[in-house]
DNA sequence: TATTGTTATACTCTATAACTATA
DNA sequence: TATAGTTATAGAGTATAACAATA
C-alpha cells in the first residue's frame, strides 16, 4: 500500500496555463459566492439579476439578458424564481417587453446582495494594489474579448 | 414598437467586479477551447486528462484527480469515455489503485491537444507582456487561494 | 480501518430548436 | 417580418451520499 499522505506530485502542464488558472479561480470564486449568498436563498444568477434590475428599475428581460449575456431562454427560469419568492414584477410595456421592477422585498434582498458582492470584491482584491486590480480587469475583458472572436454567441455587446 | 438596434443600455454594477469579468473571461474562454477540441472529438475535461496523464504515464485515477481538482465521484466517466475510444489503458497496480497510461492512438491525441493548448495560451497572452501575463497568474492563484479559504472543498493540494 | 474507485443522483449553468405573441 | 418571450430538452460540470474492493 502506497504509504498514508504521499500522495504522488506529478507534474502538472496546465499549471500557469492562463485558461486553467482562469477556470479555477473563476469556480473557486463562484462557488464561495454560492456560499454567502445561500442564507438569502439566492443563487449567484438570481442575485445579479437583482443587482441589474435594481439598478436598472423597468428594464426589460431581454435587456437585462443582454447585460449579464443570458440567453433569452435562459432567462425564464430564473426572473419566474424572483416572481415566486415575491422579489420581482413584471409589467409589460410595448410588445411582448416586460418591464422588470423590484418589489419591496426584492428591494430588501437587492441592499443584502450589493453588501455581499461588495464584500466579496474587497476580499479578492485584498492582495491586489489598485493598479494591480485595474490592470486584471483590463486583462480579463481582453481575454474574454479575445475568446469570443470567430465565435456565434457569447459575443461582446 | 422599440426602434431597431435601439437596445437600452443599462447601468451595469457588475461591470469591474472581478467576480464577474473572471467568470465572464472564463466560459468565453471555456467555449473557444471546446470548439477547438471538437474535431478531436474530445471534450475540455477530456483533453485536459490526456495533457495530466500523457505528461505524468502510470500516474492513478486519485493522482490525476487531485491535479485537476476533479472530485473521484466525476472522473469515473471521463476515464470511461477515453476508455471507450481506444486513447487510455488501465492497470491496477496497488490497492484499488488504477495506473493510467496512453495508447499509440492517446498518444497522438495527446500532441494534438498540447498543440491546441499552446496556441490558445498564444492567443490569450497575445495583448499582454511577460510581465503582465506573470502577475496575471499570480493575481488568478492568490483570487483561488482567498476563494477557497472557509470552504470545505476545491481547497488547494 | 483507510484508501480507491464506482454508482446513482441532483443541481446549476449553458445551448438549441421550435413555438407563441405583439407590433 | 422582426422582436420578445416561452417551452422543452440536452449537455457539461460539479456536488453528495452510499457502496464495493483492496490492502
Amino acid at each position: 500500500m502506497k504509504a498514508p499522505g504521499k500522495t504522488a506530485v506529478i507534474t502538472d502542464p496546465l499549471e500557469n496555463l492562463l485558461g486553467f488558472e482562469l477556470r479555477r479561480a473563476s469556480v473557486a470564486v463562484m462557488a464561495a459566492l454560492s456560499d454567502a449568498l445561500e442564507p438569502l436563498g439566492l443563487r449567484p444568477s438570481e442575485a445579479s439579476m437583482l443587482m441589474i434590475i435594481g439598478s436598472n428599475p423597468g428594464s426589460t428581460q431581454s435587456d437585462v439578458g443582454r447585460a449579464l449575456r443570458v440567453q433569452p431562454a435562459n432567462m425564464v427560469p430564473i426572473i419566474n424564481r424572483l416572481m415566486l419568492t415575491g422579489s420581482l414584477e413584471r409589467i409589460p410595456t410595448e410588445g411582448r417587453s416586460l418591464s422588470l421592477f423590484l418589489t419591496e422585498q426584492g428591494r430588501a434582498l437587492f441592499e443584502q446582495v450589493k453588501d455581499i458582492f461588495a464584500s466579496h470584491e474587497k476580499r479578492y482584491s485584498r492582495h491586489l494594489s489598485d493598479e494591480a486590480r485595474n490592470e486584471l480587469v483590463i486583462a480579463l475583458r481582453s481575454i474574454f474579448w479575445e475568446a469570443c472572436q470567430g465565435r456565434q454567441d457569447n459575443r461582446p455587446a
